[in-house]
DNA sequence: CTGGTCGATTGACAAATATCAATCAAGCGA
DNA sequence: TCGCTTGATTGATATTTGTCAATCGACCAG
């Protein structure tokens, strides 16, 4: 492993996150100063559920998956894409991961030691502010997914996520998928195949697929049909 | 409603939870005296989701289902048992509630204003690290549950279910219900009808229940066949 | 006691979803 | 280019779960 210091070229970067941007300038150094930059290769397993954490995770370029294993059934829980933390509550509270985490592609991960985070935490209130409110985002994005779980059918999941990412795209007509089929079904908690079917129904919404490329014909259509709503699909609200 | 002013004699309850038993007196006293106490009725709606948070909620006593709504459906979420706090995480970022919040018996509540909480959140460190650690708790019980919906059948629900509720009941072979079933099986992710047959099927490996009392005759039996697991049934962990 | 109400249970059936096996199609290295 | 591998798709089928209707049973008010 590499020793500690990230390169000062990804500095900008990492400060630019809403959980960084805020701090004085010394917390912040004193943090990147006991930082570790690596990169890895794809498919790569980062984390292990059960592990104690010892680093906070910022995802400078690439992406990883968040997974979790039970019983030898696997379930994809998020995505984390550039620039962006993960398991920072394992971190703050020193608990074990919850999940696992693995590079879908190859990517640039920089590790900031759990302990160093807590200490500018309690030495830099704004910094402590910032966790907090990164943590009530996080909790209720979770809380978001589990309302699309329990009350939505896997047609309706996957209808509301499409018009998510066509959000996300810009608003564009057509865009791409931003990851493998069976990934994407994993996360909206359905096999493979019902995804391949669910795409299938869409057809009568007007949801046209190709590969990765996803064209939505009628928009207001599809939205009648999966009743969007911003307390579940709202990222920020 | 009352007016702020809680009364003395509920401070040391509340004083007891992990958020509120660190801080500065003086802080905590700033936070109580803003506060207003209510004893609702049994199923009333404390709470609607949408609406903006102004205030965070301490149940003193009784009990609050939280429970959220789309398209004509309905899901039980979490349940809320004194002493505790509920919807953190909106109080902070302000932001609108995700769940409603019903009575399920009669039930004293504390109200305190969000404003109060942040100004005190910026003034008292300690009481900004309770926060973090309450936030990262309630984030890793979100992804527990998440991940019970995901990697388990309904069956397997309800043994893990049992055997929680059987560990919080001190290990106890007989234990009751804490809940309606219906509320149980919304809670689980399944219908009524469903829950029934499911506790059916668990009489296969010795559970017997009449009404709401549960028995379970051979422990090592159904754990071999419900296999829980610490990164999701332990709520400490 | 006696209806009446509400939740729990049961059975029959329907819908949703998973599983298994086969095939298809794109990408890639020899 | 040709196989080879991997993921996507499809069809057939099984399992799980939900729905609907009926009944049961506890509790409560009169």
């Amino acid at each position: 492993m590499m020793r500690p210091g990230m390169p000062d070229s990804d500095y900008p970067d990492v400060r630019r996150l809403a959980l960084f941007s805020e701090m004085a300038d010394e917390h912040f150094n004193a943090l990147m100063r006991g930082a570790y930059v690596q990169n890895f290769p794809q498919h790569i397993e980062l984390i292990t559920e059960g592990e104690p954490s010892d680093f906070l995770h910022v995802i400078l370029s690439g992406a990883v998956d968040l997974f979790s294993v039970w019983n030898g059934r696997e379930t994809s829980m998020a995505t984390a894409r550039p620039v962006s933390t993960f398991i920072l509550a394992a971190s703050i509270r020193g608990a074990p991961y919850l999940m696992s985490a693995r590079t879908l592609e190859k990517s640039r991960i920089a590790l900031i030691p759990s302990q160093d985070v807590r200490a500018i935490f309690g030495a830099d209130n704004v910094f402590a502010r910032s966790i907090v409110t990164e943590l009530a985002h996080c909790y209720r994005s979770v809380v978001k997914t589990q309302k699309d779980l329990k009350l939505r059918t896997s047609l309706e999941r996957l209808a509301n996520y499409l018009l998510r990412q066509q959000s996300r795209a810009g608003g564009e007509t057509e865009f791409d998928l931003e990851f493998e089929k069976r990934r994407l079904a994993s996360y909206l908690g359905m096999t493979p195949e019902n995804l391949s079917r669910a795409f299938k129904g869409l057809q009568a919404y007007g949801v046209v697929v190709q590969g990765n490329r996803v064209t939505i014909t009628d928009q207001q259509d599809l939205e009648r049909f999966a009743k969007p709503n911003r307390l579940i699909d709202d990222p920020h609200s």
